[in-house]
DNA sequence: GAAACAATCACCCTATAGGGTGATTGCGAA
DNA sequence: TTCGCAATCACCCTATAGGGTGATTGTTTC
């Protein structure tokens, strides 16, 4: 694993920067710039007209003119599963980077960063790892738990909680009957009232709640 | 901000590092250990009886007899919502590391780190942050990917998409009808087509798969 | 230019969901 | 000990969902 070098695509806008970053990182014997593009969009055109082309890392700019680095990621990855993306930031925006890190970039680092910090994320996620900044990495913990403090709000009885997972399981009101010992009519009692609670008016919406997580 | 001492409580069964750990925080300013229980249940027990008692961070053992750190972190979330949660770790498992940050850690730290390190950690999580290691990173992101590659298999047209995004927004065969502009017949034929593709029968599973991102 | 398929619409029928009202039991808090 | 409320069940009625079959139009692909 060590032995092989990694080869590193960059995208960015700025002619500058592109051959700065290029040079430092081609200073190190374990990664190789192949080469670097100033868009998402002709790094797309490029995969469609050499499929053998696969680089092992791509630096995607966060900010790009026409198809941002985000927007990009998932067209990206379309075409090259496999690939592990770093985000280039100018600054700390942690809501673009958790929606970045969503779309499927595995890591971040900010062009403030120094050339070696950068070269130290690269090798962290060559590693199948991910760097992250403590401030970043709370923000993503909150975004597991659904947002940050939405979740307490609401509350169900275990009898509700436990019909409202039924039915976000696909279940029909007569097989949650069965399965919970009660009559079919206890069942509609029960989502009627957790309806009412919840303030929705059908399944859908309710499931969508139970399943964002913004209910207990 | 600065200026507040951090109250600190440390739930952990082996009374040795109990004693250790508090010893050493207590030589910071700016921490102070305010109490120590041996078990999850003492701890709750101790909230209830005296509900003024409120720390700004518990340092919760993930190993502990009885109730596990990890079942605890509910429980403790429900007595006092606003608490800082950071996990003692006796190694890196990464998927109980993973599922305690789900239930509302905000952080973690192995225990054989050194005592500087987890003062450091509790620094970070004072601060708003959530010190966390590059393959628990690489562990979480792909979590929030909803599971590593699985995401990409199915995939929809464009106005199975629309009307599947309708569905799990609570909106009925007809209010979508009149949103696209076309028959509520043929919204039900989209819809038996694409439940057939999703291989589901109702919309209660067709909206899981999507809010789960099991979808394009 | 035939075959495949997305998008559109129609009619059949039954099952399921949803809203209202009302009643009983049993527990825990005021 | 009354009040509130969770849990249980019943019957009313209408709206919505779901499955089957079949047809037309237009685009794309081989």
């Amino acid at each position: 694993m060590k032995a092989s070098i990694k080869k590193i695509t960059l995208i960015e806008d700025v002619p500058s920067i592109r051959e700065n970053v290029s040079k430092f990182i081609n200073l190190h014997d374990e990664f190789e710039v192949c080469k670097t593009f100033d868009s998402v969009e002709s790094f797309i055109l490029s995969v469609d007209h050499n499929s053998a082309f696969c680089p092992d890392i791509i630096l995607l700019d966060i900010g790009l003119p026409g198809m941002s680095g985000v927007e990009g990621i998932p067209h990206i990855l379309d075409k090259l599963p496999e690939v592990d993306i770093i985000m280039l930031t100018t600054y700390e925006e942690e809501e673009v980077i958790l929606k970045a890190l969503c779309s499927g970039a595995c890591s971040y680092i900010s062009k403030k960063a120094s050339l070696k910090q950068i070269v130290e994320a690269m090798r962290i996620v060559a590693e199948g790892g991910s760097y992250m900044s403590p401030s970043i990495a709370r923000e993503i913990v909150n975004h597991l738990l659904g947002g940050p403090k939405k979740t307490i709000t609401n509350s169900l009885t275990e009898r509700q909680n436990q019909i409202l997972k039924g039915l976000s399981e696909g279940k029909s009101y007569k097989h949650i009957s069965e399965e919970l010992f009660i009559s079919i009519e206890t069942v509609r009692t029960h989502i009627k009232k957790l309806y009412r609670h919840l303030q929705v008016n059908n399944k859908a919406e309710a499931i969508a709640m139970y399943l964002q997580g913004k209910i207990k």
